[in-house]
Order: C-alpha cells, then structure tokens, then sequence
DNA sequence: GCCCCATATCGAGACTTGTCAATATCAATT
DNA sequence: AATTGATATTGACAAGTCTCGATATGGGGC
C-alpha cells in the first residue's frame, strides 16, 4: 500500500485492522483504558499493542496520558467527529438505477467526464 | 495485513485507500455510475480501477449492473447503514479522564482483565 | 545509586496490497 | 465471423503492513 497522506484515509486505514478495531471499541466502551489491558484481551504481544496505539495516535484517533508508570489511551472527540461526517457523506445509488432502459437496444451513452 | 475475515473489518479496510474512497465519494454524489467514468477521475489505469471495484464488490460497498456495454455501479444500502452503525458506536473518551488524580503518588492501579 | 515494571523502539521475516502491461472475456455492430 | 470497445483477469514487482524477539527508555520505590 503506498503510505497515505490524506488525513481521511489515514483515519479509515486506521481502523481496518482486526486489533485495531477492538482496541477502540474497549476505548469506545470504558472511555479511558490503561494500556496494560490491551495486550491481554487482543491475543497479540506487548510490542504489537504498542505499534498498533502508535498507528491509533499518528492517525489521531487517540490521545495518551501518563500516570505515574502506566499510560492512559482514549479516543479524540475530533476523530469520531469526522468520522461520522465520512459516514453521513456516504449515500447509496437510487433503487431503480438511474432510470428504466428495459428493451431499449442501447441503455444510455455514458456520460463521460470530458476526455 | 493479514487478509481480514470480519466483515466489518472487511467493510473498513474497503474505505482505507485514496482510489476506492474517491470511487466511493463520486458513487455518493451521482448516485449510479458507469465503470468508464472512474478512469479518467482516479488517476489510475483502467485494470487497477477494476481491481478496486472488485474489492469494493467483495465487501459489499457496491452492486453492479451490465447494460450493454458498459457496467455501472451503485453503492448498496446495507454498506452504508452499516458504517453509520460503526460510526455510532464510536465513542470519545472522558474530557476529564476517569478522575482527578492530581497530587496522588501512585494514581490508579489499573484495573487489569483478569489475568 | 540500583532494581523492577510498563511502555516504546528496533530489526527481521512472512505476508498483503497497489500498480501496471499484457491478455482474455463479453456485448454490440457490421 | 470479424471487428470494435468496455471491462475483467493474469502475472509480476515494489512497497507497505503485521507480528515477533530483543533491547532501550523512563518512572517509582528501595
């Protein structure tokens, strides 16, 4: 995959992995978690936990906040914000597809965008 | 990656690239539109643009229509209605987190799942 | 200072993904 | 049937990702 730069992708890419996603759904349902729990409940190693936080913060889905020797992760207001403006922009196609062509020999010259 | 079997995670992973979320936001604007059309917006070639259309198909974005000649895509409405339904589980964490440690030595033990 | 614990970083291996050129498939027209 | 045009598939390569073991960092308590 070539490395993403828009900050949109970098919040979608972000939540497309299995690990991922369950480390914000915990988020998501206790509001702030230790990072301590995560290793544990995700079935992968201690280092995995930590890349997958760092790809969770860099895409800035997450904040952190140190407490004496443990770190406290939870998520952005702004991250769930603009993603629940991706999903209202997403809108699916007419139930009747665009119009009714049945029997006509050639449904509809595509409108091509100028080329 | 390893290759994603929750559909969910599926779903996502659909999203996360420049190409099919531009694919997927012109789908969301003109309702039904043909195959041709996404060549020239995108980019990327021609067989790239069937690559990713192929993936958006698999995880069930987008339903295909043949009319003659050409195909022509929409976006499904149970994709849609699920991302928003993922979207809304999201939730930020508190804006003050948890408690107000301020002062204390040794914050919190973590309350730890059961190990 | 030293040790212990939680977390981060590094380096490597296996695997996946995005892209293209070349080719195949399929529908419509001649 | 041959041709033309749109779309899909194949095969390859470069680049990215996930995972781990080993190691580094940094704080707290002795």
């Amino acid at each position: 995959m070539k490395r993403a730069t828009d900050p949109d992708v970098r919040l979608l890419q972000a939540t497309a992995d299995p690990t991922r996603l369950s480390i914000l759904r915990q988020l998501s349902a206790e509001g702030s978690v230790c990072a301590c729990s995560f290793s544990d409940c995700c079935g992968v190693g201690q280092p995995t936990v930590s890349h997958h936080l760092r790809v969770l913060r860099e895409a800035g889905w997450v904040t952190t906040e140190r407490r004496g020797t443990w770190i406290w992760y939870a998520i952005r207001p702004e991250a769930v914000e603009r993603f629940r403006e991706l999903a209202g922009e997403f809108a699916p196609g007419p139930a009747r597809p665009v119009a009714d062509f049945s029997g006509q020999a050639r449904p509809l010259p595509p409108v091509r965008p100028a080329n």
